[in-house]
RNA sequence: GCGCUCGUAGUUCAGCUGGAUAGAAUAUCGGUCUCCGACACCGAAGGUCACAGGUUCGAAUCCUGUCGAGCGCGCCA
């Protein structure tokens, strides 16, 4: 409808043009909005406003001029002008009943679009380091990155979605030495676990696995581990130089072959887990993208050996260097350090030259928003790369701080109170969790309250919403014991019976669906969409409250119960597209 | 110190990229079940949009400054 209106305004303006009642160079930008006020009709254009300066004419002379050249559309009952010069649309009756038999006749697919035209979306979300469980930091990401995948794709983008291992580096060596030397304690060895070593349960899980399936193959002595290492830090020593050491001599003592399978064994371990995790959290992927096979497929280098040719790069104190303060980044960056080994951010723009080298249209990086230094970098290195850096939007996630009982939920990991995503679905379960995660704009700090999320009373959006799915259910459960029926054909026949205050509302509310879901895609934006949802909910049950459904005239009852399995309809697609479900009894 | 993000009812948040009288929810107060689920509905009250300037027909929204909050500033990942 937006766009038809919006169509009928340029052929006015156009025919304006031709009649020299406006000027023939005009820049302008037709808005087609929603009114906040009945009053004001359906839709309002502001465009008389801003041509105003242009033709140098009062913009409610404007909207007159408009007014006359404006083509007659059958949708649209009446045009006025109003206020300031605002061009007010009302739509014809038939307009406003037709989305009740589009929704029926579309069902789940109702809402849809097209405005993607198929383009290729690639969205990375999570992509958690694998060395420990996902922790409710991680759990908005997971959300809110499905979410912007499912919104995208209703609208028609096609979405790749994809989680980035990081299985590669010294954070992970120092998981596979930690689960080595708990395994080492298991096989009986007395040791002094390294204090920058880690320390959670998962760990002996890991290394319980290990000692059942390999039994003491993989011993060696805690002394000859020791030998010539640094102290630890408690002992006064550098934990970070001890770690390291201890990681070079269990390299060393293992060999390559073992240690890399002591390495994957920590790694495979907590990356089912974390899969596990996100598939109970409604959160699947197309592909888990390695972190290593970019160095095993040469991509890394390729990528420095191409900023390397264009001329980006310098040596300096023996390692090599990104000249990224010629793209804007705040400062130059290390590519290959000086003991010869390339770093993460030289991986990540492997990555990303390799997002732009599978010919993605589009590329969306959801990140934790403690990264957002990191932004700057890599723009600079697709810029270099002689991508081009527009297509990749960087969506940056702020934390939740948990609420319980009022009191903050602290959230150190090392008292381990609280903090993993799977405590959290545990919990308040995975429908609150990811309606209260995507509740907010993702920019904003959130406070996440648990008592609320898990209260199920009209205090909580979420059983709100679904409670609104549910009351329809349970009217048409009524139905066959009052002994009456429900005709849909007849219904539909009867829609203009639907003349209560209450029921064009929920019509109107219903026709914005669609308009909801291409702006909440367009603009990443699902807070739009659950905000929406609260609407629609509440249109449904001040309709309920106000009027019977069941009712014994036959046209009457049928009409209003194809409103409400509309609504319905439409609660289960938005919910859907946020990944909640849709009871139809709680 | 520099950079990024943010500041809207007592509280938690919207505000459609500059539009009409700044909106919900919650908390508070007062009403609604002989009725399809009261897990609901109706009403009242609640605001110097952090502050000060600027841009224009028009600013919560854009620009500058000040104050305040969070985060970032490794040859870690």
């Amino acid at each position: 409808m937006k766009s038809q209106l919006s169509q009928l305004i340029s052929q006015a303006i156009a025919s304006a043009q031709q009649a020299a009642v406006l000027p023939a160079e005009l820049e302008y930008d037709i808005q087609i909005e929603r009114t906040r006020d009945k009053s004001h009709g359906d839709y309002a254009c502001n465009v008389a406003m801003q041509l105003a300066r242009a033709a140098r004419k009062k913009p409610r002379d404007i909207a007159e001029a408009l007014l006359t050249h404006l083509p007659p559309h059958e949708g649209v009952d009446k045009v006025k002008i109003a206020g300031p010069g605002f061009i007010n649309f009302y739509l014809s009756t038939n307009t406003i009943y037709a989305v009740v038999s589009t929704i029926i006749e579309q069902a789940e697919r109702f809402g849809h679009s097209t405005v993607g035209a198929g383009q290729r979306v690639q969205v990375e979300f999570v992509s958690a380091n694998p060395t420990g469980p996902l922790h409710v930091g991680h759990g908005r990401g997971a959300a809110y990155g499905a979410a912007v995948s499912d919104l995208l794709s209703a609208c028609g983008f096609n979405v790749h979605r994809e989680y980035y291992v990081n299985d590669a580096g010294r954070q992970m060596d120092i998981l596979g030495t930690s689960v080595w030397l708990r395994y080492l304690e298991l096989c009986g060895e007395e040791l002094t676990f390294p204090a920058n070593g880690y320390k959670g349960d998962y760990v002996w899980d890991v290394a319980a696995s290990l000692h059942r399936n390999e039994g003491e193959r993989l011993r060696h002595a805690w002394s000859a581990i020791l030998d010539g290492a640094p102290k630890d830090e408690p002992e006064g020593g550098d934990k970070e130089e001890y770690i390291d050491a201890l990681i070079a001599r269990a390299k060393s003592l293992l060999g390559n072959e073992d240690y890399r399978f002591v390495f994957d064994t920590g790694l495979n371990y907590i990356l089912d887990d974390i899969r596990d995790d996100l598939q109970h959290f409604g959160v699947v992927y197309d592909e888990w993208y390695s972190e290593r096979s970019l160095t095993d497929s040469d991509a890394v280098t390729r990528a420095i050996e191409r900023l390397k040719q264009s001329g980006h790069t310098y040596e300096k104190d023996g390692a090599l260097w990104f000249k990224s303060s010629d793209y804007g980044d705040e400062k130059d960056r290390v590519l290959v350090r000086d003991n010869g080994v390339t770093t993460y951010f030289a991986s990540d723009i492997a990555y990303h030259m390799d997002k732009m080298e599978r010919g993605f249209d589009r590329v969306i990086d959801v990140w934790g928003a403690d990264h957002h230094g990191y932004v700057p970098r890599v723009k600079a290195a697709l810029q270099a790369l002689g991508d081009d850096a527009d297509k990749l939007d960087v969506l940056l996630v702020q934390f939740a701080v948990l609420y319980r009982g009022g009191e903050k939920v602290q959230m150190s990991t090392r008292s381990g109170e609280f903090v993993t995503l799977r405590q959290l679905r545990k919990e308040v379960g995975s429908d609150a969790a990811r309606f209260f995660y995507v509740l907010r704009k993702c920019e904003q700090h959130m406070d996440f309250d648990l008592d609320l999320a898990k209260s199920q009373s009209n205090d909580n959006p979420m059983y709100y919403i679904q409670y609104a799915h549910a009351r329809v259910s349970s009217v048409m459960r009524q139905l066959s014991e009052k002994q009456l029926s429900y005709d849909q054909h007849n219904g539909l026949q009867n829609l203009p019976l639907l003349t209560e205050q209450h029921e064009l509302d929920l019509l109107s509310n219903l026709s914005k669906y669609p308009e909801v879901v291409e702006s909440a895609g367009l603009k990443h934006e699902p807070h739009l969409l659950a905000h929406y949802l609260r609407e629609l909910a509440n249109g449904l049950h001040t309709y309920y409250n106000a009027h019977q459904f069941i009712v014994d005239d036959d046209q009457l009852r049928n009409a209003r119960l194809c409103l409400i399995s509309a609504t319905k309809q439409v609660l289960a697609n938005g919910l859907g597209l946020l990944g909640v479900s849709a009871p139809d009894s709680m």
